[in-house]
RNA sequence: GGGGUAGUGGUCUAGCUUGGUAUGAUACGUGCUUUGGGAGCAUGAGGUCAUCGGUUCAAAUCCGAUCUACCCCA
């Protein structure tokens, strides 16, 4: 009876918030419906890493490794706990994350007598090693990486991904002889990041950090910054350079070739697992996810459409294309439940895998295979034979769609002004003269955070927001995720 | 940091005003049938009503606290 589905509403056919109108509100269901995080866990901002959302930040973290593998850093893997004592020598760092430290006081019944805090990062594990670690130039530099869970207890609202207590961290820490071997790490960085921009498909800016918000210890912070379709900003990591400053405290000195003694120069990079939040808000979509290529748990799914007579057929068809797929090294998945295919192609898109291959009765007699790629949704057909080669041009132009699409995006969210009143929800770009009083006006009459200055040298010529003063600096500010 | 709303099988929900152990859907298991955009029929299983305490002969329901989620403001 055509009437029932009127009256009896499946839960899926519930109406879908709608990322336009609601975004806030549309990522909270995807992220849930698409089975990427649990978030019954009952400790605020932690959250349960579900297979499928797992194996996705596998993906991201695999690309990482391969990129500071790749720059001749090593991984390593420091204590979660930290003394007291050990903590506390870099006195600007300790102001910038005393409220936010989880302290474990108690071992069994008895207090301990040395507290000990659970990492809000590893600065303060990693540096009283690198002391002992570190003897003359010929130990310079020292590139060092890990991804390990942090904690730090939020006071805002939590939010999967992106606001959390529990944080999968990615942090690189390096140590060179001098300030210019550190900006050379500096900028091997922002290589890197341009190259997994790529990879996740998602574009950004970066932006150093006034000195009033830069990394509790930093010399200078840049942050690395994207736009999210709400008009808010949303950081993906930051980029440190702390000069002596921790290297002093925590005595991490070399002799040099004139037998002298200096403190190294650090650099560090952080990152999180904020990228699958960005990914799924940049590129999700009212049906699901949208994952890039790169990442995607399955590149390619194939659904069999099995009808009365051809069964045995198609499904053996299906399982050689299977085969022939895999054994090329593209990540495929072969879908053989027993549910109709409507079914499946719906499960699929809510999953987010790149390019669906439907394989029925009416393909096989032309010899051909139906494409429809998740990004556009649009429909294809491509032959049989050579479908290796179809399907990772397919596979390079979905991502290159992506990263653009995105990009422009980003770009079409940018707006300059030269006055902070009735200011759009986006990303705002506009003079400041570079006195810090005037930046915490921009602050206050905005209603935003002042995201910072691009590094990359980017051309401005107007007057201060605020005073007047002619200025060369821009500076970008948003409402921040 | 300040304020608000909510929590009932896996999920969504009825019941709460006016106390008497809980409604329906979906998802899940099994069987038959079906399969190019969320199929149908039959049958089965699944709930300490978030937690702790209070009021009461009796609490999902009334009261308090806590936890968690979400929203708004600084």
């Amino acid at each position: 009876m055509a009437t029932k589905s009127y009256l009896f509403t499946p839960s899926f056919l519930e109406p879908v918030m709608k990322k336009a109108e609601d975004f806030s509100e549309w990522y909270n269901e995807i992220v849930e419906k698409a089975n990427l995080t649990d978030k019954r866990y009952p400790v605020k901002g932690m959250n349960v890493w579900t297979p499928y959302g797992w194996k996705i930040m596998q993906a991201i973290d695999g690309h990482i490794r391969q990129e500071f593998d790749a720059t001749n850093h090593n991984e390593v893997c420091f204590p979660l706990l930290i003394p007291e004592e050990q903590f506390k020598k870099e006195k600007e760092h300790i102001k910038g994350f005393d409220s936010e430290v989880f302290w474990v006081t108690y071992a069994g019944l008895n207090p301990l007598d040395v507290k000990l805090l659970l990492r809000p990062t590893s600065e303060t594990a990693m540096y009283p090693m690198f002391a002992l670690w570190v003897r003359s130039h010929a130990d310079l530099p020292l590139k060092t990486y890990q991804i390990v869970n942090t904690f730090r207890y939020e006071t805002k609202q939590t939010r999967a991904f992106i606001r959390v207590r529990e944080i999968h961290f990615f942090e690189s820490h390096t140590c060179h002889s001098d300030f210019e071997d550190a900006e050379r790490q500096v900028k091997e960085d922002y290589e890197i990041m341009e190259r997994l921009s790529r990879k996740l498909c998602i574009p950004y800016r970066l932006l150093k950090r006034t000195d009033w918000d830069k990394f509790p210890g930093a010399f200078y912070t840049v942050g690395i910054d994207t736009s999210l379709p709400s008009g808010r900003s949303l950081q993906l990591g930051s980029i440190h350079q702390y000069m002596e400053n921790f290297s002093r405290p925590y005595e991490i000195k070399y002799e040099d070739e004139k037998g002298e003694h200096k403190y190294v120069h650090q650099t560090t990079y952080g990152m999180s697992e904020r990228l699958v939040g960005a990914v799924v808000a940049i590129h999700g979509d009212d049906k699901g996810l949208v994952l890039p290529p790169d990442i995607a748990t399955n590149q390619v799914v194939i659904i069999p459409v099995l009808a009365k007579g051809t069964t045995e057929m198609v499904s053996k068809a299906a399982k050689e294309l299977f085969e022939e797929l895999k054994s090329a090294g593209i990540r495929v998945h072969l879908d053989e439940r027993d549910v109709r295919p409507g079914a499946k192609y719906f499960d699929w898109e809510l999953k987010g895998v790149p390019l669906r291959l439907e394989l029925g009765i009416k393909d096989m007699e032309k010899g051909k295979v139906t494409f429809v790629r998740r990004d556009t949704g649009e429909k294809s057909q491509k032959d049989r034979t050579g479908i290796v080669g179809e399907i990772r041009e397919m596979l390079a132009l979905i991502s290159k769609d992506m990263f653009e699409r995105a990009k422009k995006e980003m770009d079409d969210n940018l707006v300059t002004v030269d006055s902070l009143d009735q200011l759009p929800e986006k990303m705002i770009r506009t003079g400041w003269c570079g006195v810090e009083d005037c930046g915490h006006e921009i602050e206050n009459r905005s209603g935003m955070d002042i995201l910072g200055t691009p590094v990359d040298g980017e051309t401005y010529s107007g007057a201060c927001v605020i005073c007047g003063k002619p200025t060369k600096t821009q500076i970008y500010i948003a409402r921040a995720m």
